[in-house]
DNA sequence: CGTATGATTTGATACAGATCAAGGACTTCC
DNA sequence: GGAAGTCCTTGATCTGTATCAAATCATACG
């Protein structure tokens, strides 16, 4: 808990809201969701899944490491999270979290500063889904992923992706099979190689955003 | 300024920070986005516009009188808030705003709250433009429109929207051709019906919402 | 009022990505 | 280490929405 950077005080009264959840991957509905909970990801990898009618769900989002998450209550829509490996999460209703985080300005600030990465992710990811390309969602999630979980590599990075090709796909609004062509052309294209399932190694990060479509260099 | 809740003391600090903003209806690059500013309607009609690469746009939301918007500096994408009708606004540098608003509960409350549902919309985004079709989504635009800015009518609603048809397909990564035949296919099916360009009756919310693929009822 | 001008609607065609259908590769578990 | 099962890749075809093109409608302005 040491990374919600909260003062004593606050940290026992955490305690005394904390809900440990243990998941094993493949778990899904980890957190109760009848209410809106924070969910703070000690060890492990999860993926946020809404649900439209008709059995279509969007991955809103993969979390790792001391990533915070905002899990609101079903609305319009059923929000769960679900585990993609082994997990140790920490979980607290919202209300009480945000109580709390009033009296303590470190985890009121931690909490705002990764709500507005969240907010400006989704917004990315927004963009990404209404305007660009096949092509660019997978270059985007890969150069999202480097950033996030990747290790550094000449000029690229390493990745070791916890997801499946359908978790990707229903991540950035594609197939499965369209996932898989697209990672085919980048590996033709030279851009990235991969090796069993899970491995990606991006060859070149520049091109691979080039590719991502974002904003180059000037105004 | 009343809609920020703030207490006196902090009403004189904002005031020092404020930056009045009046725009006229079709103004573009409102805010400066050097740095994330922190922005409240106070009267009017905004587009938050995100553009990546190739000219493409993508509106990220609308927002009327008393919304918050965060508006991110330039980063992989650059952010700019554009008037759909004559404005009054307020801008704010975002660090500014939040050291401020650790001072003043009312104040982080609101942001706080208003963040988690731009959050929460954004979220609902992301979901149709990655899931959902067409139909599905203009649907859903309605019915988004009939709760922010509706006028109760019978079993619906009454509109009448600021943006043009442009704006919409923006937002909901659609052409205007498709937006068109849609609202004419929903015209046709009765669900609502149009009088001008902006003028829009719903007329069955219900059926609408059913149109726009929400989990209705049970779980 | 009529006219100009841009916005919207409607129609015809093209294409990116979905769907359907095998085949092949990685894991897991016995 | 072999078999089974799942996940991933590749290929063929189909479809929803984009694109291209034209007509029609609102709104603003003379």
């Amino acid at each position: 808990m040491a990374s919600l950077g909260a003062n004593e005080a606050t940290h026992l009264r955490l305690q005394a809201l904390t809900r440990y959840v243990g998941a094993r991957s493949g778990d899904s509905r980890v957190t109760d969701n009848s209410a809106s909970q924070v969910v703070l990801v000690v060890e492990g990898a999860v993926k946020l899944i809404a649900s439209a009618s008709a059995g279509r769900t969007q991955v809103m989002g993969f979390y790792f490491k001391d990533d915070f998450i905002y899990v609101p209550a079903r609305e319009t829509h059923a929000y769960n999270l679900c585990a993609l490996k082994d997990c140790e999460l920490v979980a607290f209703p919202a209300t009480e979290f945000i109580r709390l985080a009033q009296s303590d300005k470190t985890l009121n600030n931690n909490f705002l500063s990764h709500l507005l990465r969240a907010l400006s992710r989704c917004r990315e990811k927004s963009l990404a889904l209404g305007q660009k390309t096949a092509r660019e969602r997978v270059a985007t999630f890969l150069v999202s992923m480097a950033e996030r979980i990747g290790a550094p590599f000449s000029n690229g990075a390493l990745l070791d992706l916890p997801m499946s090709r359908r978790d990707i796909g229903d991540n950035i609004g594609l197939t499965i099979e369209t996932v898989s062509r697209q990672m085919t052309e980048l590996r033709n294209a030279g851009l990235v190689s991969t090796s069993g399932r899970s491995q990606v190694k991006i060859l070149d990060l520049a091109a691979l955003k080039q590719e991502a479509g974002h904003l180059s260099g000037l105004s």
